[in-house]
DNA sequence: CTTGATAGGATACGACTGTATCCATTCGGG
DNA sequence: CCCGAATGGATACAGTCGTATCCTATCAAG
């Protein structure tokens, strides 16, 4: 059995360790003591996996990143066939908020590094490029969708954009602190959706 | 002089102390030595006035709601008289939005305060209500604008205050990461106002 | 068989944490 | 006057932190 992957696969059990401990106790409690010990390892090995714990931290917005990517293309995959512009923005707006326990405990995280982000320049580089991503991405479409009259000429398409993410962002706050259930913020979502594009097809 | 006023005014000094590191360096960064030093006075000082350390970092998120509302006053008096539906909700979301360098660290506070609170639920009693406090005051004045004729029979009062905030909620954060400055958060803020009530009277 | 790299257990170091204690000063009411 | 309370300086204590070091194993290549 090849080394390499060991390693990898060691490195990758070390950063859920992280980020379950960043999830549920905050990144305050990542300790590398504390990853050791939810990994069932000592701590010698995690600092022979990490060199220290800045590329330990750096590792788990990473992985953060690629769990919300997966997370979209399979939406995207589930979602085949009927592309139409609403039915990418439901999928990818209805991809942010937290919709079962895992992808809340993972906002958790994400929420816990971007407030690090906001007061450690280092994490910030990282943290931004997925939401900016996602912006270009959707501000393309639906500038696409107004010239083939999907929606009204009177809207902008930029602010559209923006303000549906930014809802977005609102609305997992409010779902994470419990102020009100995911349920609740898709009927939101939903309801913008309705007056941006016309009611769902379904 | 009367000891007591010594006494609260300390406790002011200190906390605002806190809340300046807070803001600047993370809550994270936050320790009772710390706020001696920032505060300039000895250690011991801080334990004096503070029994322990949750106890100043409850009196820090206190003060932080405090402030939202004095905002909230001082942009209700400066536009009284012109008391319109639409311009309560532009002072609300208004004052919600970081618009000067204070604002702007009183809501890094306030965001890491909320990460804070998701993993420890004795601060997030403190913090969720003045939220929920300007969704009722909000939810109750646009049902009745909507009975005086004032926006659309079509809309969900309930729906838009609850999307305004978080939106609002949302803006902030882009705002506070440089992903937007404040002007292009207040345009989209007004965008959707100008939707809602139609365009601004001036 | 030996040698060097990979892997990891055990322990130590200095810095920093919240909290507690000991002690000196100041000052208003008896 | 004086005595207890308010105030605060100096220091100590037991943890925890990130990081570094020392020392074994294991194992593939020479």
């Amino acid at each position: 059995m090849p080394r390499q992957v060991d390693h990898d696969e060691r490195r990758r059990q070390l950063t859920e360790a992280l980020l379950r401990i960043a999830s549920t106790r905050g990144l305050q409690a990542v300790s590398m003591r504390e990853i050791a010990a939810e990994a069932g390892v000592s701590l010698r090995v995690v600092q022979y996996y990490f060199t220290n714990k800045q590329a330990l931290l750096e590792s788990g917005l990473t992985e953060l990143g690629a769990r919300m990517d997966r997370r979209l293309k399979q939406r995207a995959a589930a979602a085949a066939g009927e592309l139409t512009p609403r039915g990418v923005f439901a999928a990818v707006l209805g991809t942010i908020l937290p919709f079962d326990e895992q992808s809340k405990l993972d906002s958790m995280a994400w929420t816990a590094y971007y407030t690090a982000a906001l007061t450690d320049p280092a994490l910030a580089a990282v943290g931004l490029t997925l939401p900016n991503a996602l912006e270009n991405f959707l501000t393309v479409r639906l500038t696409a969708a107004q010239q083939a009259g999907d929606i009204a000429p009177d809207r902008d398409p930029r602010t559209e954009v923006a303000s549906l993410l930014a809802l977005a962002n609102g609305l997992t706050s409010s779902v994470l602190s419990r102020q009100r259930s995911h349920e609740a913020a898709t009927k939101i979502i939903d309801y913008h959706l309705d007056r941006l594009f016309g009611p769902a097809a379904v």
